[in-house]
DNA sequence: TATTGTTATACTCTATAACTATA
DNA sequence: TATAGTTATAGAGTATAACAATA
């Protein structure tokens, strides 16, 4: 057994690994969001969806999987969910009739920040358990790692495509 | 769309859902640990059952099993593994020769140790591209959190049995 | 020939059910 | 009969390959 030094405060084996605790943070998360989402009829995915439309408005079907790092035949079940809910509308491009215009109806756009909203409070409330003096740190330091590219994180070009 | 407040510093808008976030960046700490893993002759289960073993010795595959959130089932290869390569020890409990009684050995310390030096490495790398002054709230946060019962960040009692 | 979207197939991971051996 | 472990089976989720329409 390795030695450990008593007198060293921050000794490497206090915390468990990055990778551990945000594998059980992101497991509480996603249990905290689907009932929020299945109350708006939402799956993870179709929600999601309606996410990525919302920021990008995208062209192609293709695109908008990649965007969202899902398979392009992944999501069409869910595109056709949330076209035959009136969520959202997909046209034919008359430029190029192979592929579709993805587009928010306002019904999508209303149930996307309706559930949001929802998801929020609940975030606030668990946020609010943080002590205020790491409340801020925290979600900085989580928006800048998690933005990182993932090439970034491993340190190994080309391990993405 | 909802009218943005450019006045606003603080809008919630302008930040994505802590579940997407800790999606993101679990996937990438992953990405980041499995060929550092690999290395070591060690797959993702395989090393998490390593370190359950080293936390809480246990007597039986059931309890460790559910230590790590896993299947009883799902363990058993693993298990089989390990003891091949003679990382752990598996004999069977003279006082209940129906369960089987679980440790480490030297070896399989050694790897453990090894593996997880070298992830350390890597995370520390990633997290010195954090500001300063967010590094150490950062992490105090997501040890609180990654914490917490999934219970008490779902809200709701009884999702998890 | 290349590209968009779709369908059909296969593969991976995980859980459920059935079996054995002990108690 | 009940429990620990194992094996066999089935299910969910995902990716791969083949196809039709359009360029």
């Amino acid at each position: 057994m390795p030695s450990l030094d008593p007198t060293n405060g921050q000794h490497e084996r206090t915390r468990p690994d990055l990778a551990a605790m945000t594998t059980a943070l992101n497991r509480s998360l996603v249990a905290a969001e689907l009932p929020v989402l299945a109350e708006h009829g939402l799956t993870m995915w179709g929600y999601v969806v309606l996410l990525a439309l919302d920021e990008h408005p995208l062209r192609t079907q293709a695109a908008l999987a990649e965007a969202i790092g899902a398979d392009k035949t992944r999501i069409i079940g869910v595109l056709d969910e949330l076209q035959d809910r009136g969520l959202i509308d997909r046209q034919r491009d008359p430029a190029d009739r192979r592929a579709r215009l993805l587009s928010l109806t306002p019904a999508g756009h209303d149930v996307r920040d309706s559930a949001q909203a929802a998801i929020r409070r609940g975030e606030e409330r668990l946020l609010a358990r943080l002590p205020e003096r790491d409340r801020e740190s925290f979600l900085a330091g989580l928006i800048a790692l998690s933005a990182l590219p993932v090439e970034d994180v491993t340190g190994r070009p080309g391990d993405s495509p």
